[in-house]
Formats: structure tokens, sequence, C-alpha cells
DNA sequence: ACTTGTCCTGTCATGCCGTCAGCTTACCGA
DNA sequence: TCGGTAAGCTGACGGCATGACAGGACAAGT
């Protein structure tokens, strides 16, 4: 089912192979967290990965291929972002616990992936199809299980019938995926992050339930 | 007050040199809302601009400096936001429309400047602070009114008290623009630009006052 | 016409890009 | 043990962008 890894030319990756190419998007993604994204060069990070740019090409198209390597490899590991809604509760309390740990689990998967997840959000804005999915790829599980949570409200009367599910739940994601990549503009605001996470839970729980939480 | 416009070597610029410089600008403008940033080349700029490099770097140190230039006459441009919060109620129908007309207001800016924004934005997330308080700028008329609503609703009760309301403000504001340059993505989960308008409007006043608005 | 200061460009050294041919290394079957 | 074969890597090269400079074109005032 994993389709074999594959060079640019045809061939089939063999274990040294494989252990080079990963080198080379681990070392990528080292410089895509300490330098500006326009500035990544294909030799740099052959540089920094003992190798040299031609190797690089070998196993990549180009920068956005190898970074749309990286990107999916992390989106694998978004899934497991869903679990944090899993039969989980809306209502009382428990809503409230709900959506506190919703944020803590976002905030610490985009503080842990922020300079890809960085490139991915340029690439989706910028309109390319391929990071577009990507996006979708992970914040779909978390999308789609807030989504049914506010029609499944909604169903039974508690959330008024004129809003659409699935716009509240887009917003919400994306409102957490930008408020984490922009955590250090909040400094600047006066709001160090231990203040942010209850504020934002709050946010949540009105936006999927319309009341405030009961603690 | 206005600083006289200068070359990189530090002569000032007179009549015809500002009309090249602008022309540049332009140039780049058009440059980035139709390639991605990482692509964006000085020599394409001044071809299109029908000049060469070396006049670009007259004006410009780099491709950043001059994006910082354009941001900088759009933040001007921007602080017109603020207008859709001045002297506004947050009570009753008010309240609702207030959030109707925040929420068109803010998309349309995004929507007519999106291309430059997506790069402001990237700036700001990588930690440069030019970006970032280019960034701040643009936002914070809007977020500091949003800000005092929050508070002044909060002396008189009607919020809860262990509300930050910078926190919201600054989520709320992140929101609108993270959702301003996803548009396209929200399409893809089946929402319409004028079936997002209202939930978002909805979620910015439940934000603010807490509560459902009275229609 | 001459001077002065602004404005633009030809040119050049430097460095990155992306490709190829060819060398080295590892594996495998006889 | 010994080729044979495919994987793996790199030096080298043409092409292009960068960024700096010096010098020429141009407009305005005298």
């Amino acid at each position: 089912m994993t389709g074999q890894v594959r060079t640019v030319d045809g061939r089939v990756a063999g274990r040294r192979g494989q252990a080079t190419r990963q080198k080379l998007l681990d070392c990528l993604s080292e410089m895509l967290s300490s330098s500006p994204y326009r500035d990544v060069k294909v030799i740099d990070v052959a540089r920094k990965a003992g190798t040299s740019p031609a190797t690089f090409y070998q196993y990549f198209p180009d920068v956005e291929g190898a970074v749309l390597e990286i990107a999916d490899q992390m989106a694998a590991e978004g899934a497991a972002l869903a679990g944090l809604l899993e039969g989980r509760s809306w209502v009382g309390k428990a809503g409230w616990q709900t959506a506190q740990e919703l944020v803590d689990g976002f905030l610490e998967f985009w503080r842990k992936h922020d300079a890809i997840l960085r490139v991915v959000d340029l690439g989706a804005a910028e309109g390319d199809k391929r990071f577009y999915k990507l996006r979708m790829k992970i914040l779909n599980s978390v999308n789609s299980s807030l989504a049914d949570a506010v029609a499944e409200l909604q169903s039974r009367g508690k959330v008024d019938k004129d809003v659409n599910p699935a716009a509240i739940a887009g917003s919400l994601v994306t409102m957490l995926a930008a408020v984490a990549s922009h955590q250090k503009g909040f400094s600047a605001w006066g709001v160090k992050p231990p203040e942010l996470r209850p504020n934002l839970a709050l946010l949540v729980h009105l936006g999927v339930t319309g009341k405030k939480p009961s603690r």
C-alpha cells in the first residue's frame, strides 16, 4: 500500500538512500525554523546534511517538493488531533473541559510544527492546490468533528436553525491555527500565553454551543 | 513630517525618481498577486516596469524592503478600519449590525490586499520585527476598539470578570484576518462566502458580548 | 551653451540553480 | 571468489539572479 520511495529519475531507494533522503528532510526542517522561507537555499540544506546539491535533486524536484513531503509526514501525525474530540461532550462542565483540551492540544501541535505549518499556510493562501489539500487534511479531522458537534446540538434545538455548522467550525479551527502561529503577537498586546488559553477556550465554547461555559 | 523619499545611496528622489519608484512598487504588487512569494525575482519586477534591475536596487535594498514599503502604504489605508467601530454600540439590534459591518469591512479590506497581507503575515510569523510591527499597526486600530468594547461591557457587569479583553479581541481579529486569507478553503468545506459572513458576525458578537445577537 | 544634480543602465564578479556523465559502493547469484 | 547490476553520490558546467559601480543621459536653472 505504501508506494515505494523513488528517486526523481525513477529508481527505488534502498536503505542508504532513504537515510540520506530523511537526513535532507530533517535538515530542511531545521533550516525552515531558523531562516525565512524565501532564503532557504538547496545548497545550504545539502551542506548541512553533509552532501551535495546534486543529491538533493535526486530525491526532490525542488525545495517546495521536499516541503510537501515533510508536511505530509506531519499531516499523518495531525490525524491524532481528532482524538481530542472523539466522543466528547459539549454540555455542562464536560463541555468546558472539552473546549480547554481542544485548545491545548491544538496550540501544542502548532507550536511543535510551527515552521512547516507557516509554509503550508502560505502555499494554501497563494492558491497552490497541493498545500491547500494538505492543510485540509490536517484541519479536517478537527473541523468535521466540530461541525458534527454543532449540527448535533442544532438538531436538538440547542443552537439556532440558521447557523451553518461547517462555517462555524471552519472559522473556529482557522482561528486556532492563526492564533497559534501568531502567539508572539499577543505578547505585544500584553497577553501572555497562559492568559490566552482560557479565553480561546471560551470563544470555542461560545461558538459551538452559543452559551457561556459552566465551570 | 513625511521624511523625504531617498535612494539607497542617500540622494533625495525627485519627481521622475519617485514615479519610477512607485512604478516598481506597483509592478511588485502585481507580481505578488500572480506568483508565489518565493519565486518573485527582482529581474522580473524590473522587466515588468520597463527598467533594469540596477534601478530597482537604487530604491530598495531587496525585495523584502520593497514589500515593507508597499505594506506601509497599505497600513495607512488600514487605519480606516477603525472607523467601522467608532462610536458603535454592541447592545441589542445595533450590536448585531455592528458585528456584521465589522466583518464586511474586514473581509473587503483583506480581499483587496490579500497578496501583500499574505507576505506580511508570513514575515510576522517568522518573527521578523518589521513585519510584525506592521501587522500590529494594521490590526491595532480594530483590536483596541474591540478590546475597549469588551472592557466597557465588563465594567458594567455584562461580561464575566475573568475574561481578558485583549485576549478576546486579539483572537477575534486574528480569526477575521485568517478566515479572510483562506476564504477559498471554505468553499472546499462546502461553505460559500455569503453563508460565511453572518456566521463570522455571530462569532464576533458572541465573543464580544457573550450573548447571541437579537436580530 | 554650460553647469549641476538627478536618474538610469551596461557591465562585471559572485553565487545559486538544476542537470549530466561518470565514479564508487552495496548487494546478489553463480 | 568473482563479476554483474543497480543504487548512491559528486564534480563540473551552462544559465541566470544578485548586487555593486562607474559613467552616460537627461532636465532645470543661469
